[in-house]
RNA sequence: GCCCGGAUGGCGGAAUCGGUAGACGCGGAGGCCUCAAAAGCCUUUACUCGCAAGGGUGUGUGGGUUCAAGUCCCACUCCGGGCACCA
């Protein structure tokens, strides 16, 4: 397609204009109010795709709109350079991780610049940087002096073909690992883990003063899992001084008992086993072990719990009825939730049911189901069977029954939580080693700040043995105890990469002072983050993690005064599609930006972006984008040949002015609330139906007076500033060589006076259908529209005679007459 | 199974507070310019009946509320996403 003008040209003078004059560099003492924009940390794979496009465009236009605002906008980049695929890439090529990653982070780097997306680079925050490790390694000991970090063996998640350990965030619900896809096995190692669950209170409640898409917090709600119920005393039979305790939300139900289950790695299994079980006990434990979530819960496919159980051979008393009910093992009660162990009520619970069908076990309905319910029901209803709760609500059954267990049963009311502790480890060589030293004598013991940051080694061997690469590494492995001085051996494993994602917007805030990650008084000149945009993958890992991390820092004193939440505002744009599948480098069916660099060029790729729809909504590439993309450089080189021509010599008709002003202030008025509602379609469509307008009437009638034209065009460039910032630039310097720059204007206020029309269009409705359509003024009097509409032809000939019964008036807009 | 979204022309989408459905763009049709093409410009474009004037229908389906429903209510279908042994 040709231009009207040389693309490239344009766009690389703008892009060293910025760099060099530092348009974009903003300091913490900045006056004016502070906005403070951010796009997710990106990992560097290489130069950007669609998605990276749609963000940093969405990301430049909030910081470009912003700045003509009047506000001090921070617009900082960053690198989440630690990782597992460059590490991968590295064993492959038998290379360094660093090479590829620097590498790649200056391809991104220069897709965002060729974009024309403006940042603060001085600010640059790399993770592999040995500073911001330094910083990572500080904020991890001082976690761990606060006891926040901790180190402890459990069954944790291992991947096989990631070769380390993972969160259970990075666990999919089929049992298989997010990244490789590999089926995660369960193995019992010693680990370090951040006390994530301390904070469950507060990560759920905070959620609610949090702009933020409410998809997002309802996952974030659903993955904290808060529940509310009662932990109380299942006395053995065989020893009533000891005791089964179990948790539960329906204390209700507790008529209803009829079994108890423990699961498989109940510390009290052993002793609740009796002879002629052992060996069912036995074998059931051996499988629950072996198997993983993904084998556990396909047995379950049918609704059946067969096999998953066996009976231990004793029994509990249960508090409500006295009666003994026998003890099962079952692997679907999970060992680290609650107290690993459950009062059976198949009646009201479906687990139960199904579990009570497979045992051959009672049924007692505690709670009358609706008529003609089968299995459990967990609803409404009135209690039965049940003794002294017998008539009353579920609700208030639980308050008497929950009375009944804490003066009984030893029961107490609990919260549990779903969430679970961060598991942090890593065994891999790409990321932050975790500045711990193992002394035999002193214990564990922290690097001191003064040694940091502990880096690790470049002639590491990476190979995946399952162990981390850095235990391989004598020279790293075996030091000296900071303490005693006496021969130590480090910390092996690396830092979950989302530990560097969950602090780099503090780090950006202030990167300046010395000494410290970033000095609390300067960083909370921007936090929170006004803007914060990304896709929704990150709806629990990251968001989450940056989360806690915020109050935990603000707790141990590195945060003193800054605010709990980090984002104020989220916005989750869409994902870009390629016939149905999600447009991704792992995929393979990228297509590429750069190629539309050169012909329609930087500003015309924003505008497809802005324009194809809404920013939340998933773009789906077909054969039919490409078009768009043209029309929308179409679009901009109308805008340039309208700027360029000469139109001084033209006829001049005052009468037209007044009309292209109200055009000009409408959608003045139009784009500043389209913008801030983030729907930037309507916004380009605004610009574009303007556009329209000026077209019209400067080439087809000669008529606009050159006054109001300008005003007109330096209005229309300025809106189009943050989209389209190269064109606007070079156009807005070519009108007004001597005065600053389109994007250091002031964004234009819509005057009040120029947004009203003159004479606007009122419907007449007969019997709910429009029969008519009046010019009117739009400041007509309900009198004089009533009887305008009623004196109309066409009304009077739809009425055909009849008397109207009613009239409804809303003047200026629409009259309904109603005959019937 | 549960919880969120969503469904509007040939296509992407608009309609912000219950008040002109289809803005804007893509694609299509016709025209101007040109030796011709490209580019550009102009007209037209929901479906349908009609020569026309002018009607009728129409926002996934079926009901409802209302003078008036894409918008509100009830039931359902389909699509997308999240959760799903957490007691």
């Amino acid at each position: 397609m040709a231009r009207p003008f040389d693309v490239h040209a344009v766009e690389t003078k703008w892009q060293e204009h910025w760099a060099t004059e530092g348009t974009y560099e903003v300091n913490n003492d900045d006056p004016r109010e502070h906005f403070y924009s951010l796009c997710m940390y990106p990992y560097p794979s290489g130069s950007a795709h669609q998605g990276h496009i749609r963000n940093y465009t969405f990301g430049d236009l909030v910081v470009r709109y912003q700045t003509m605002r009047g506000k001090a906008v921070l617009s900082p980049f960053g690198f989440d350079s630690f990782g597992l695929p460059a590490e991968n890439a590295a064993i492959k090529a038998r290379s360094h991780p660093r090479i590829f990653t620097e590498a790649r982070m200056a391809e991104l780097r220069s897709s965002v610049e060729r974009l024309g997306a403006v940042y603060d680079w001085r600010r640059l925050v790399v993770s592999h940087d040995p500073t911001y490790m330094k910083y990572a390694q500080m904020i991890f000991l001082t976690f761990w002096r606060a006891g926040l970090a901790y180190r402890a063996t459990a069954p944790v998640n291992w991947c096989p073909g990631c070769g380390t350990v993972l969160a259970n965030e990075q666990v999919l619900p089929d049992g298989t690992c997010e990244r490789s896809g590999d089926l995660v096995e369960r193995r019992e190692l010693e680990q370090w883990f951040f006390r994530i669950t301390d904070y469950a209170e507060e990560l759920l409640n905070d959620l609610d003063g949090l702009e933020w898409p409410e998809r997002v917090k309802v996952m974030q709600r659903n993955w904290i899992g808060r529940s509310a119920g009662v932990e109380f005393d299942l006395p053995l039979v065989s020893d009533p001084s000891l005791a089964l305790r179990v948790f539960t939300t329906r204390p209700d139900t507790g008529f209803g008992i009829t079994y108890a289950v423990v699961a498989p790695e109940h510390p009290l299994l052993e002793h609740l086993t009796t002879p002629d079980q052992r060996e069912a006990v036995d074998e059931l434990v051996t499988r629950a072990r072996a198997a993983s979530e993904l084998e556990r819960t396909a047995t379950a496919e049918d609704g059946s719990l067969a096999k998953r159980g066996a009976f231990t051979g004793s029994y509990v008393r249960s508090p409500f009825t006295g009666a003994e009910v026998p003890v099962y093992v079952a692997d679907y009660v999970l060992g680290n939730y609650g107290t690993g162990a459950i009062m059976g009520v198949p009646g009201e619970d479906e687990r139960d049911f199904a579990f009570a069908r497979a045992y051959d076990l009672p049924v007692v309905r505690t709670v009358a189901p609706p008529a003609g319910h089968e299995g459990a029901y967990g609803g409404e209803g009135r209690h039965i069977n049940s003794g002294f709760l017998d008539g009353l609500t579920v609700a208030e059954a639980k308050a008497e029954a929950t009375q009944f267990l804490v003066e009984h049963a030893e029961g107490h009311p609990t919260v549990n939580y779903r969430l679970r502790d961060w598991l942090i480890s890593r065994q891999r060589f790409w990321g932050c080693p975790i500045p711990i030293v193992y002394c035999d004598s002193c214990g564990i013991v922290g690097v001191p700040l003064e040694q940091l940051p502990v880096l690790a080694p470049d002639d590491v061997t990476m190979d995946q043995t399952g162990q981390s690469p850095l235990a391989t590494h004598p020279g790293f492995r075996d030091t000296t105890c900071p303490q005693c001085g006496g021969p130590a051996r480090r910390e092996t494993d690396t830092l979950d990469t989302f530990t560097d994602s969950s602090w780099y917007f503090l780090r950006f805030a202030d990167p300046f002072t010395p000494d410290r990650p970033f000095d609390a008084v300067q960083a909370a000149r921007w936090m929170p983050v006004d803007q914060y945009i990304g896709g929704i993958e990150h709806a629990i890992l990251h968001l989450l993690y940056a989360r806690f991390y915020t109050k935990a820092l603000v707790d141990v004193g590195l945060a003193p005064g800054l605010p709990r939440e980090p984002f104020a505002r989220l916005f989750t744009q869409g994902m870009i599609r390629l016939q149905g599948t999600k447009m991704s480098k792992s995929k393979g069916n990228l297509i590429a930006p750069e190629r539309y660099f050169d012909t329609v060029g930087a500003d015309g790729l924003r505008v497809f972006h802005l324009f194809v729809g809404p920013p939340a909504d998933d773009v789906d590439w077909t054969a039919q984008t490409e078009d768009v993309i043209e029309g929308c450089a179409r679009f901009l080189d109308r805008i340039y040949r309208l700027a360029t021509s000469d139109l001084a010599a033209r006829e001049y008709d005052a009468s037209r002015d007044d009309a292209v002003r109200r055009a000009v202030h409408r959608t003045i008025a139009k784009v500043g609330a389209d913008l801030d509602r983030w729907s930037f379609n309507t916004a380009v469509a605004a610009l574009m139906e303007l556009l329209n307008v000026l077209t019209r009437w400067a080439y087809a009638e000669n008529t606009v007076s050159t006054a109001t034209f300008d005003e007109a065009l330096d209005t229309l460039l300025a809106l189009l500033a943050p989209m389209a910032p190269h064109l606007s630039a070079e156009l807005w310097e070519r009108r007004h060589p001597d005065e600053p720059s389109v994007h250091l204007q002031p964004w234009p206020i819509a005057d009040p006076a120029w947004t009203v029309e003159p004479r606007v269009t009122m419907v007449v409705q007969v019997d709910g259908k429009v029969r008519a359509r009046l010019d009117v003024d739009p400041e007509i009097t309900e009198e004089s529209a009533h009887a305008a509409a009623l004196a109309h032809p066409d009304v009077v000939r739809w009425l055909d005679g009849r008397a109207p019964v009613r009239v409804i008036v809303r003047a200026p807009r629409m009259v309904s007459v109603v005959t019937r």
